[in-house]
RNA sequence: GGCCCGUUCGUCUAGGGGUUAGGACGCCAGGUUUUCAUCCUGGUAGCACGGGUUCGAAUCCCGUACGGGCUACCA
């Protein structure tokens, strides 16, 4: 039978880098296997929906490249791919657990629910749970009159629990932890259909699952501890429960906790794939694309966050990853975001790509207003790229190429300028103008600097500073001959009249 | 608190009875460069702790500590 897998987010936000991670693992194992990458939009709470969620996550998706086979707008034979839109499916297989003894009906108000912790909490019992224990002391078709109940359940009163049987261990296997064991009179019962008629995770999980005939369930580790619920519901169905696979989490750089929507701003680097405006909140949250990473870069990256290759190779393309994915590699143990190594994998993306497939992505970057042809900027593109690490760094960290200094490192400048220099900067400023290509201005410039006995330790650098205004770029002479003639003698010109106002 | 999961350099990880405990990021030093970056060379730093089992434990078992997750009519 072929692999399908679904990646399951709720609409309740953007997509953060954990589900990113989420999506990649899920995709890399479809597309390992020939099977079907799915998305399903789990928007059973109706009160936490968060316009233009679904967007956001589709949208991202596509800017990583994790297109899905199926979901909602991308068609499939096992739709709809929307939680909400299978609403009435739910119902009859909740029913069909009361049926079996397996769930009853409950009654208790919110009200009646916080009062029964309250009293159970005086009573010691730190935050206790709608169980075994409690569940004879409620409002439920357990403990009603059948007529009363009826009565409740006609009057749409009721919501359905799971009914946990009474110590009992269910087992089940995780491909990355083994077998994990829990006993069911630790486990509560859980609510699988709302009052608003909705499933609630669990039911419409296993369900949507079964229905869509899910092989392999890969989804982050906070699902692991209701895990035995669901293999429970799936033997109450006599379904067959797929496989189950549980990613460590991915935590705060101090490892205190797992990585939240607000820690980006706290460390400084972006949580999420796109930039998001909370429009509840106003705020902000920045995204890794607008940051100027690129999708394949991060992907390397993350795919890294919680599985290896079984080898030291770490640059891979989708393809490598595809072929190499394997779930057994998966790792146990959370792993901590790392600034420096995310922005290390972009730097190694862009030096490892052509300049002409950069120009898009570098393009999309410049700043508001500022026009360059293109023709110029993969010029640039071609001798920055290994000096950068993000898209919009070719623009701050190689500003001279689009604009004169403003400043000159003047610390260096006082270090190695004297107006007795001039006569000497004049010849190389008419070989400048006389120069036809790079490496010949150079072995001229290099030449004359040789024949006088002068030190290119001191003239060179100077030159350097009078186009970049610091020490540092590319090649001068590449430099020189990128900028054109006309600007390299403006800025020549300028830098002398400021070297002069320096010394002094 | 209870239950579940975890713990190898600062970080990501390899290694799963006998290894000089390997790689990568970062950091430091040297080389290359007019400079920066790249690149090359070298260095720094780690098996949480305590008991067992064993001729031998980072590796297996138990306990402890620490960390994480869950503990909603949220997902």
């Amino acid at each position: 039978m072929s692999i399908r897998v679904r990646f399951a987010p709720s609409p309740t936000g953007p997509l953060h880098i954990g589900g990113v991670r989420t999506a990649l693992y899920n995709y890399l194992l479809a597309k390992k296997e020939g099977g079907t990458f799915i998305l399903r939009i789990e928007d059973t709470d109706q009160t936490r929906l968060v316009e233009g969620a679904e967007d956001y996550i589709k949208e991202s998706l596509e800017w990583l490249g994790l297109t899905p086979d199926e979901g909602p707008g991308y068609g499939g034979d096992y739709g709809p791919y929307r939680q909400s839109e299978r609403k009435d499916l739910y119902a009859q297989y909740a029913q069909q657990m009361v049926e079996q003894g397996n769930a009853y009906y409950a009654f208790d108000t919110p009200d009646e629910l916080q009062a029964m912790r309250k009293e159970q909490e005086a009573l010691g019992h730190h935050s206790a749970k709608y169980d075994a224990r409690i569940r004879m002391q409620m409002r439920n078709s357990l403990t009603l009159p059948a007529e009363e109940s009826d009565i409740l359940i006609a009057a749409g009163e009721g919501i359905i629990r799971l009914k946990m049987p009474h110590d009992e261990d269910v087992s089940f296997v995780d491909l990355v932890r083994e077998k994990v064991t829990f006993n069911t009179s630790e486990l509560d019962d859980k609510v699988i259909l709302k009052k608003d008629g909705m499933p609630t995770y669990h039911l419409a999980n296993i369900v949507d699952d079964h229905l869509m005939k899910i092989t392999h369930v890969i989804r982050g580790e906070e699902w692991l501890s209701s895990t035995a619920h669901h293999v429970l519901m799936y033997r109450f169905m006599g379904w067959e429960a797929p496989h189950f696979t549980h990613l460590p989490l991915i935590l705060k750089p101090t490892g205190k906790g797992k990585l939240s929507k607000r820690d980006g701003a706290k460390f400084g680097f972006a949580v999420f794939p796109l930039e998001w405006h909370d429009k509840k909140e106003d705020v902000v949250y920045a995204g890794f694309r607008e940051d100027g990473f690129d999708p394949k870069a991060l992907l390397n990256f993350l795919v890294l966050l919680g599985w290896n290759p079984g080898s030291d190779e770490e640059i891979m393309t989708m393809e490598r990853m595809i072929k190499l994915f394997s779930l057994s590699k998966i790792v146990k143990s959370g792993a901590r975001f790392d600034v420096d190594k995310s922005s290390w994998f972009n730097q190694q993306y862009l030096m490892n790509t052509a300049d002409a497939d950069l120009l898009a992505p570098v393009k999309a970057a410049m700043p508001e207003g500022m026009t360059v042809e293109d023709s110029y900027l993969q010029t640039v593109i071609g001798l920055m790229k290994e000096r950068v690490h993000k898209y919009g760094d070719f623009y701050t960290e190689g500003s001279f190429f689009f604009s004169a200094p403003e400043s000159y490192d003047d610390k260096q400048v006082k270090k190695r300028y004297k107006p007795e220099q001039d006569a000497h900067f004049d010849a190389i400023k008419s070989m400048i103008a006389a120069s036809s290509d790079s490496a010949t201005l150079a072995d001229q410039v290099k030449g004359y600097l040789k024949d006088n006995e002068l030190k290119m330790g001191v003239y060179l650098p100077l030159l350097r500073i009078m186009m970049c205004g610091a020490l540092k770029g590319p090649d001068l002479f590449d430099i020189i001959f990128s900028l054109g003639k006309d600007e390299v003698l403006k800025r020549y010109d300028a830098a002398l009249v400021a070297f002069k106002g320096m010394e002094s």
